[in-house]
DNA sequence: CTATATTCGGATGACTTACTCCTAATTGAA
DNA sequence: TTCAATTAGGAGTAAGTCATCCGAATATAG
């Protein structure tokens, strides 16, 4: 790959690296039960530890996971996956919802922007926040659970 | 807002900032004729200057602009606009074409990864390769140029 | 009550991204 | 030929992101 100059990364991921590790979590997690230490969780994704448990953490506070400290502590679900959508996860992780803003970079709001581009990026655009608006991890969940 | 205490922005937009301003000097520039000054272009787009003489200067390297040096110098288009795609703008700045990767972080081929948000993500993936792939300059080209 | 195991939360360090500055190299014009 | 204007390109700075570490708080088990 030819080098810009300006330093870029080799990839560009949809999501930031908190919310991947948050997902790749969450879509094992079994819907109820016993707590699942962080250090275990992160053992079994191959995923940094004191990093995920930060991330854990993060969850805990939008009310997507339920803590508990002391032995036999740790991180479950507090609700049911069919409640939690991919949207509340991304802006819990994140802050705002994500293709919010024009691609060109105005910042308006998502139907205000007028510049020639938004024909057709705006259907992606719709269609990319219906997406995460309406998918929930019951969607997403593995047979697999931890 | 409320703060995860990861120190996450508080937007997220779909290219990184050297891809919007490259493509807001893009869809002003002309399909051809004069050159035009990167501090001219800066000024009536109202973006920084010096980083935004090394965004065309990336620009010229890919092909996408031509460069001239001294009096009357600057940059122009190297091509018409109808044979410049955003994909290849993305790539000229970015590196690799984004999308790629799995909504998990799964590094397998677009269609290799088989986790479960795949049949959901994989249609709007796909749609978002084929935006980029046929959108081009002329497509987004505005009207009152520089 | 004590010891142990776990989350909580702040501080800190590396790495990436965004941006600036300065010195060449090059071109056009007087 | 000389000078001024412009891009070329590298080093350097600032802010943001990713990740680690450590002590405090809390809950369970004996």
């Amino acid at each position: 790959m030819r080098d810009s100059g300006l330093g870029f990364p080799p990839s560009r991921s949809i999501f930031h690296t908190p919310t991947r590790y948050a997902l790749q979590v969450l879509v094992r997690l079994p819907s109820g039960g016993t707590y699942h230490q962080a250090r275990c969780l992160a053992a079994e994704l191959d995923l940094p530890g004191p990093y995920l448990a930060k991330i854990l953490q993060t969850l805990s506070h939008a009310g997507i996971l339920e803590s508990q400290r002391g032995p036999t502590g740790g991180f479950r679900l507090n609700r049911a996956p069919v409640g939690i959508t991919l949207k509340e996860i991304v802006v819990a992780m994140e802050g705002l919802e994500p293709y919010g803003d024009c691609l060109l970079g105005h910042h308006a709001g998502q139907d205000e922007c007028h510049c020639p581009i938004r024909p057709a990026w705006g259907v992606l655009q719709h269609l990319l926040t219906a997406f995460l608006a309406t998918t929930t991890l019951q969607d997403i969940r593995i047979s697999s659970s931890i």
